[in-house]
DNA sequence: TTGCTCCTCACGTCACGTGAGGTGGC
DNA sequence: TTGCTCCTCACGTCACGTGAGGTGGC
């Protein structure tokens, strides 16, 4: 038995259109162009009402992964009319990486919008005049090198700097940009000049540490910290907190989500001494009562 | 100090264009549109040229990020007018999911290519009219249900319900389809009837166990296994080998990769009884002297 | 007969890409 | 001055999508 029984059944047009998964439309576009035709036209009379045979299916199905992985149509209907095993695995391997990388791109966009979503959401959550202390999970970021904003180089400068520098993991400035500071008191004492950039790249090689954090917000531009640097220090002093690593600095709201500058939300947090040496009320968590200005 | 030496220094269009990775002709298009507009024109002279700042690569960067995600440019004009973080969040878990579905289907796509190429490798391989004794690795396949060739139902109507039968995961046309026949006797018998269909999808729960097979190729359309069963039988019972498996017909070379119907390649492969029990001699890879018809 | 599907043909869409022909910048 | 970059404007591209207006199938 042979499969010349192939051809029982046909199939209209959206029947197989569904089947397959695609539009009439483009089975018709397949048609005119000559790429694909359907097994056989009208019934008994010679209308031009078009049939397909279930045997199609793969064949379609194939024209949709050449599509997929980037071919174009003028390519694949020359392959209809002559292709052989060679042809086919050079045609492959050639888009097989490409759609390696497209895959690897499109998974780096969806981690961008994650990371954004969190921000976004963090800064939904927050309450703004609230300063606490808070436990952080650890992050994955990618850190600059030492800025330089002695002489005439401006904040521009080491910004470009930044992104242009040869990071390992080369830098994807799709990620938000936040600065760091080596200790608060090199916060306090420039605030919007940071020792570093940072990228929120969770593929970095660096981390802001899991840990306990003195966390203040505050809204206004890029580099307008207002009060916020004195009301952080003000409140560690008179809650005896010691400041024992870097100051992370991250707008939550910023241009990408924000028209209104005067929106932006900065996010201060500056790493702070261990769980045992606080005190239990500093904690939101364990009370409502923390501490406000 | 505040950011407002963000624009220190200008970057011309094209310098701008390669530093986010975009072309100048896309740039000019989101300026006609009114999307993104470079920070200042021309220079001494109220020229036309466009300078960008450092400060805009963010920006840009967002825009392509939307694109990719999906976000029309009218839409993208939209928010650049009027955005707040509420919009973007639901933005972006909007297009999450859809990101995450596109992703999962180019990695089906890779995945669909990897298997076919693997297929044509072998087939470029193989000596066609050698029949031998191989260890073959264990391969997921998605087994189907058992066919009906009785009464009228004709071969299409039984491959139609394969590709139509409620598999678990669902059955992705795209992958190759293969024959299983429960043993060799069933092969036999009707070698162009099998007793099921399998998909060589890896996502499958069923697999061709490793093992040891007898595989022999031949030549032809759907369905034309010539003279090889008979070939595969003699050589069997020459050399005393017993059949204690499924056989697994897979063409390697279909109308994926030839137009010419008499040069599909089919690959036969029956499990044999385990290595101890099978003369060393008939082993390819012990010698070059394996049985020839 | 009725409603449904299918047909063709011309034009639209979307995000640019591609010259042609010209001008400004260094 | 020369070669380089930039400009505008109109049209092209690619794989369909979208009506309009009409006919065949059951």
């Amino acid at each position: 038995m042979s499969y010349n029984n192939l051809d029982d059944e046909y199939l209209s047009i959206t029947e197989f259109a569904d089947y397959v998964g695609i539009t009439p439309d483009s089975l018709r576009h397949y048609d005119n162009k000559g790429i694909f035709t359907p097994a056989k036209y009208g019934t008994e009379f010679r209308n031009k009402y078009r049939y397909y045979a279930p045997a199609q299916i793969m064949t379609v199905k194939m024209i949709r992964v050449l599509t997929e992985i980037g071919v174009s149509l003028d390519t694949i209907k020359k392959l209809a009319k002559d292709r052989n095993p060679e042809k086919i695995i050079q045609l492959f391997s050639k888009h097989r990486y490409r759609l390696a990388d497209e895959i690897r791109f499109l998974q780096g966009v969806h981690s961008v919008i994650s990371t954004y979503t969190e921000l976004l959401y963090e800064a939904m959550s927050i309450t703004e005049s609230e300063i606490t202390v808070l436990e952080m999970p650890d992050r994955r970021i990618l850190l600059g090198d030492k800025t330089d904003f002695s002489g005439q180089t401006g904040y521009v400068k080491e910004f470009v700097r930044f992104c242009d520098a040869p990071h390992k993991p080369k830098l994807n400035l799709s990620y938000p940009i936040g600065g760091y500071f080596e200790s608060m008191d090199e916060f306090l004492n420039e605030p919007s000049l940071p020792t570093r950039f940072f990228s929120l790249d969770p593929k970095g090689h660096e981390r802001r540490e899991a840990g306990l954090y003195l966390v203040g917000y505050t809204r206004g531009y890029y580099g307008d910290t207002g009060v916020l640097p004195g009301q952080m220090a003000a409140f560690a002093k008179k809650n005896k907190l010691i400041f024992d690593g870097p100051v992370y600095n991250i707008f939550l709201v910023d241009e990408i989500s924000e028209t209104d500058h005067e929106r932006y939300l900065l996010q201060v947090s500056a790493s702070v001494k261990d769980r045992r040496l606080i005190p239990r009320r500093l904690f939101r968590n364990n009370s409502n009562k923390a501490d406000k200005f």
